[in-house]
DNA sequence: GCGACAG
DNA sequence: ATCTTGTCGC
């Protein structure tokens, strides 16, 4: 089972960051969408009882039925500081990846790969971590800016950084919907991540991996003791 | 310097 | 993230 190391503060947090991130592999396009296994990856809080719930959930991508589940809980072993969510989420989630029998050949994570202050979000801490092809799709823009997609399902327009770098594509997934955001985590394509992202999200604006994550890591936190 | 800011 | 039932609509 992989395990990951909590950071003492937010500098070594960052410092931990500036190391990884040069492990980030973005010269492979990925798998195809709608073939294989992809698993969804969420975590839900107890603050109160300082408990945190990891679930990963297997889909078949033709499909899109559960072939595997998992959980985790832990304690919280590290504050919400935007930019460094990974240290947040990542040790009860890889603790759930591990209990994992089936090998998904995509992970994606709720939240941002490169779209991140330092170009190292979740998503990418993730797939090095774990050496697996990763993406990040998250609810809202974060500190980037997009100009508005097309009304259709499919529609996208650049992600970009204050200084005008693409960092990903806010991409609508439901006709008339608010978009998602769509960044590279780890060994795959922009483009390829999109694909995913739509493949993954037919009917509703989250990927269905997330929304069984979301469900299940919920359900894990409410029957932890 | 202050505020904003994935989950 | 989380606080939170019923209700409106397809």
């Amino acid at each position: 089972m992989t395990t990951a190391k909590t950071p003492a503060d937010e500098a070594e947090a960052r410092a931990i960051q500036d190391v990884l991130r040069h492990r980030v592999v973005l010269a492979e396009p990925g798998p195809p969408p709608g073939r294989g296994l992809v698993a969804g990856v969420d975590v839900a809080y107890d603050d109160a009882r300082d408990l945190v719930a990891a679930a990963a959930v297997v889909l078949d991508a033709a499909t899109l039925e559960v072939v595997e589940e998992a959980t985790a809980v832990g304690r919280v072993s590290f504050p919400y500081v935007p930019g460094l969510l990974a240290f947040r989420e990542l040790p009860t989630v890889l603790e759930a990846l591990g209990a994992l029998t089936a090998a998904p050949g995509l992970v994606v994570c709720d939240g941002y790969g490169l779209a991140h202050p330092r170009g190292f979000g979740l998503a990418c801490h993730l797939g090095v971590v774990t050496g697996l092809p990763a993406i990040g799709v998250a609810k809202n823009p974060f500190t980037f800016t997009a100009d508005e997609p097309g009304p259709r399902r499919g529609d996208a327009t650049a992600l970009r950084s204050a200084d005008g770098t693409e960092v990903g594509r806010a991409l609508r997934t439901q006709d008339g919907i608010k978009p998602v955001y769509v960044s590279v985590g780890h060994r795959v394509s922009l483009e390829n991540a999109c694909a995913h992202t739509l493949a993954l999200s037919p009917r509703f604006r989250i990927p269905e991996t997330t929304r069984h994550a979301d469900s299940l890591c919920r359900r894990a936190l409410g029957e932890a003791s």
